[in-house]
DNA sequence: ATATCTTTGTACGGTATCTGACATAACTTG
DNA sequence: CAAGTTATGTCAGATACCGTACAAAGATAT
């Protein structure tokens, strides 16, 4: 509970600090680099890359499928709230989930490197909006070879690292770490600490079943990390999670939060 | 026995054919897009992007480390024979592998995608070897947007497939198929049905216990699928290795193989 | 040949997770 | 408020794999 009060206090000062931030850039208004977006991505862009985009805002419902497998992507998606998953599906129809996107997403980049279909579904896991792009306008702009092009590029990478990371995580670590890796992510991916989600679908996204998860979010509950009730899940404590959880989260929350930073070579 | 003999019978046709391939083509000398390399990148360059690249001959001798994590990135490494794992090493000094390099590879490609400092280590399984190239050679022939740039982004995009299928098949798959996964993607990237590996280093590979690997390895070998011993093991049955394999493996394989094809949309 | 090292075989108790089933609790609908 | 639906709790037997230990067999060095 201290430590939690803590973060809360410390994140409130933070808050402070960027919201003057915020001020002074709104301010100076030719500035390249600045703009109201709370995409990752398209914070980074200046105003006439924007432009060319023709962005579209969006609105994307739960459950939602924005990509599905061999579909040709047609559209470019930059999420501004709200969480999706990419998850493989097999032959049995089991699936498991492969990438997260939230606030730092460009979902349908592959489109860029020279695939024209879909390689997994990608579908909502929490609502939210964003803005759209016809994929032609994003391959026109990064064939210019500018910043979006950086921009793209780092971005790929940095899914890349997260399914790299999973892939050697889902070998060796148990359900109480990672779930907890998970509850941390999805927090961070999209700037909530309230979600609703079912142990059935955490048990998909896992890849295991839904009466472990049950056992092993109660595990977390009783620890007072979190707690939930048909499908409304909150985390508590943070650093509690941290605790428990593997050290991919760190890794995966590195790359993806630092990804867009022009002059960070980015050490896990 | 009886499918092996096919099998020899079958590649001995295929290769008579493919010798016969190369030869019509190495008369036609000044043709586009063909050359004498085996590394499925370098052959589809044409002869001015091969000379920009200024390319090095290199030898990798067993277990050599290619790249270290957060070492510089340097230089870029074509291998036209041998394999080489990329791991990911965990706090407890355990690993998992996450992606294999053989002929199809282009090694640091990650330096092309505004990362200055390699992920994960890479080093050597099978001895053999390839081309190196300055990372800056690559850069600027990058930089130039031509069929060099197509080629590197469609081969992260496979990286990336290679990655997220390991990530779903680690999770859901057992040892025995990912076991005989491993050892068939092993023998189409390296070109060979014969390789010098111990089961301590296949468990590092899976994620697994040596013993656990001994006693599947034991089951493959009793099913007649492979032999093997101190250290080298040998290939028997290709198809009877693919129906105890998960189809992981024709997923990997159908990007490694086919990403460098430009009119291909590669459908998994 | 002997000693040493590396690789593999195997065994055994312990644990995590599976599988399937059933019960309960909390919403939703009529 | 009764009935149906969805989400969660829990249990018990089965299985896969772990962790550890030790033995045997094949290579290598002396």
């Amino acid at each position: 509970m201290y430590i939690y009060d803590l973060t809360l206090t410390l994140s409130g000062i933070l808050s402070f600090a960027l919201q003057a931030y915020d001020r002074v850039f709104s301010e100076s208004e030719n500035s390249l680099h600045t703009n109201d977006f709370k995409n990752t991505l398209l914070k980074a862009l200046d105003r006439d890359i924007i432009g060319r985009l023709r962005l579209q805002p969006v609105k994307f419902e739960l459950k939602h499928e924005i990509e599905k497998p061999d579909d040709p992507i047609e559209h470019l998606y930059f999420l501004e709230e709200g969480m999706a998953s990419m998850t493989t599906t097999f032959k049995d129809g089991s699936q498991v989930e492969v990438g997260m996107f939230g606030y730092e997403s460009a979902i349908g980049v592959s489109a860029l490197m020279g695939t024209k279909v879909s390689l997994n579904r990608i579908y909502t896991q929490i609502a939210g909006h964003g803005y759209s792009c016809q994929v032609e306008d994003a391959r026109r702009e990064f064939r210019l070879g500018g910043h979006f092009q950086f921009l793209a590029l780092r971005y790929v990478q940095a899914q890349l690292v997260q399914a790299m990371q999973s892939a050697g995580c889902n070998a060796k670590h148990n359900f109480e770490q990672r779930l907890a890796r998970w509850l941390l992510i999805c927090a961070d991916r999209a700037h909530t600490d309230t979600f609703k989600i079912s142990h059935e679908f955490l048990a998909d996204m896992l890849g295991g079943r839904r009466p472990t998860i049950s056992t092993t979010a109660g595990i977390l509950k009783r620890k007072g990390l979190i707690e939930y009730s048909r499908g409304e899940i909150r985390i508590l404590d943070i650093p509690g999670l941290m605790k428990v959880s593997c050290e991919c989260y760190l890794i995966i929350k590195d790359h993806l939060d630092n990804y867009s930073k022009f002059d960070t070579a980015i050490t896990a």
